[in-house]
RNA sequence: GGAGAAAUGGCAGAGUGGUCGAAUGCGGCAGUCUUGAAAACUGUUGAGGGUCACACCUCCGGGGGUUCGAAUCCCUCUUUCUCCGCCA
């Protein structure tokens, strides 16, 4: 959410950069303010009426105290025209604030000056690359086929148990999977991320402070006896641990990282891009999350990219980076990197990890703040990525790493599988 | 699941209808002293709104109510603790 301070005191500018989205929200903008506006207007009514009141009432107090009842009561009759006064002000206040934070959470982030222009995913900038693409021989499979032949996932057992997109990981593949995660995080923490095992399942508040709801609530899993979502990704259980917080500067930075499985509804998604391990209604992800002071963030940004590119350096992946357009960044999003891995038996690049900085979009919602050094509070910025998400990574390397008389198994993960093959 | 107790500032912890945004301690910050540090002493220190700046307003777990006036009384929800039950 942005904050209605800074969109008084930059419109234009944010009016310009909310255009990279392809959206004019001169009309929006021009709401925000004239709503708040009048909600200072009325606020300053009630505050006015409630200092009137709370004189009056002090005074009954002392006339009361030196036995004066008579006047004391006299004078309580004056407080009734000021309550409801009052409780008029208050409502239409209300009224006022309401709206404009439902509209407020309907404006998303202004992006970063770095963000290219564009429409879609096709406009997307890619600014680095790196690794072989491997040539595989004739007979090479795309990775469902792979998982079949294995006997390492069964998607239809999946669909047995729950349905499609809950695919079971069996044997090698399953310890496979243990391997990722251990070595995501075993990457993490040795580049100073604190591990953190989190909630699966998040209330309603932590799903409105980043943002899932009251929007993009259909995204999520609902258990409606307990009003309950199933997290989509670590990212809310770990940017949630810092809501309502007012640290100190000295605090800063924090980064944590933690393994989660993730659930994703995924409404409206369909065809071959969704095959196998390309799309999944549950998967696991492990994370990395920063909270940093403002004038950092960017250089944490940076960091966090070096970060995956060492972990996919290391994996000996080919992958590619993609600096997103206006039109494909992420509603909460000032800035985000897509890292992808390339499918050699698709023949396409699969998006692995997304690093993104948020600036003061979450942490406004939040009320995630430091107390800099005037001692004045202020907001911080908060960074999130995928370090990394596992089916993807698990499609690359069945794919990339296969051989006529089987799957090889990257260098850095034999100490973590303890096979070298499947 | 049953019975009882509780929720106050960064932390601990007083406060049971008026001058309480809240004693005190710890912590933080600034200073004195010191070659420096520690200790000691002095001062200062909650958040949000509002204002050019003041004034002023709101907040004592969340929501609602009683009252001229609520941290304090009532209702409700949530959470925590103790005991009992169940249990990986």
């Amino acid at each position: 959410m942005l904050q209605v301070a800074f969109i008084r005191e930059h419109k234009s500018d944010v009016i310009k950069g909310l255009a990279k989205r392809n959206i004019d929200a001169t009309e929006m903008i021009e709401e925000v303010i004239a709503l708040d506006e009048s909600r200072r207007q009325l606020q300053t009514k009630l505050d006015n009426t409630l200092a009137e009141s709370n004189s009056i009432s002090k005074e009954i107090g002392n006339l009361y105290k030196s036995g004066k009842a008579a006047e004391a009561n006299a004078l309580k009759e004056k407080t009734s025209q000021l309550k409801e006064d009052s409780k008029a002000y208050n409502e239409a206040l209300n009224d006022k604030a309401n709206a404009l934070t439902e509209l407020l959470y309907k404006i998303p982030n202004v992006p970063h000056d770095s963000v290219p222009l564009g429409n879609s995913d096709e406009d997307n900038e890619e600014i680095f690359r790196e690794g072989d693409i491997p040539k595989l021989h004739e007979k090479a499979l795309p990775h469902w086929e792979l998982a079949k032949k294995y006997d390492i996932i069964d998607f239809e057992l999946g669909n047995k148990i729950t349905g499609a997109g809950f695919p079971v990981y069996k044997g090698k593949g399953a310890k496979l999977q243990r391997a990722l995660i251990t070595y995501f995080l075993d990457k993490n923490t040795a580049a100073g991320y604190t591990e953190y095992q989190l909630p699966h399942l998040i209330n309603e508040a932590s799903g409105i402070g980043t943002g899932q709801l009251p929007d993009k609530e259909g995204q999520m899993y609902h258990v409606g006896a307990d009003n309950l979502y199933l997290i989509p990704t670590a990212e809310v259980p770990g940017t949630n641990l810092f809501r309502d917080e007012l640290l100190a500067e000295s605090d800063l930075p924090i980064g944590i990282t933690g393994y989660t499985p993730c659930f994703r509804r995924e409404a409206g998604s369909y065809g071959a891009h969704v095959r196998g391990l390309n799309r999944l209604h549950q998967f696991d992800k492990v994370e990395i999350i920063r909270v940093e002071h403002p004038e950092n963030s960017y250089t944490a940004f940076e960091g966090m990219i070096a970060h995956v590119k060492d972990i996919l350096r290391e994996l000996k992946l080919p992958y590619r980076i993609l600096r997103l357009c206006g039109g494909d960044v992420t509603f909460a999003s000032a800035l985000t990197y897509d890292f992808e891995v390339f499918s050699t038996a698709q023949d396409r690049w699969l998006e692995i990890s997304s690093v993104s900085n948020f600036e003061t979009f979450q942490a406004n919602r939040l009320k995630l703040r430091f107390k800099n050094q005037d001692g004045k509070s202020q907001l911080c910025h908060t960074l999130n990525g995928s370090s990394l998400a596992l089916p993807r990574v698990l499609a690359g390397i069945l794919e990339n790493y296969q051989t006529e008389d089987g799957i090889q198994i990257p260098e850095v993960l034999i100490p973590y599988t303890g096979f070298e093959k499947i």
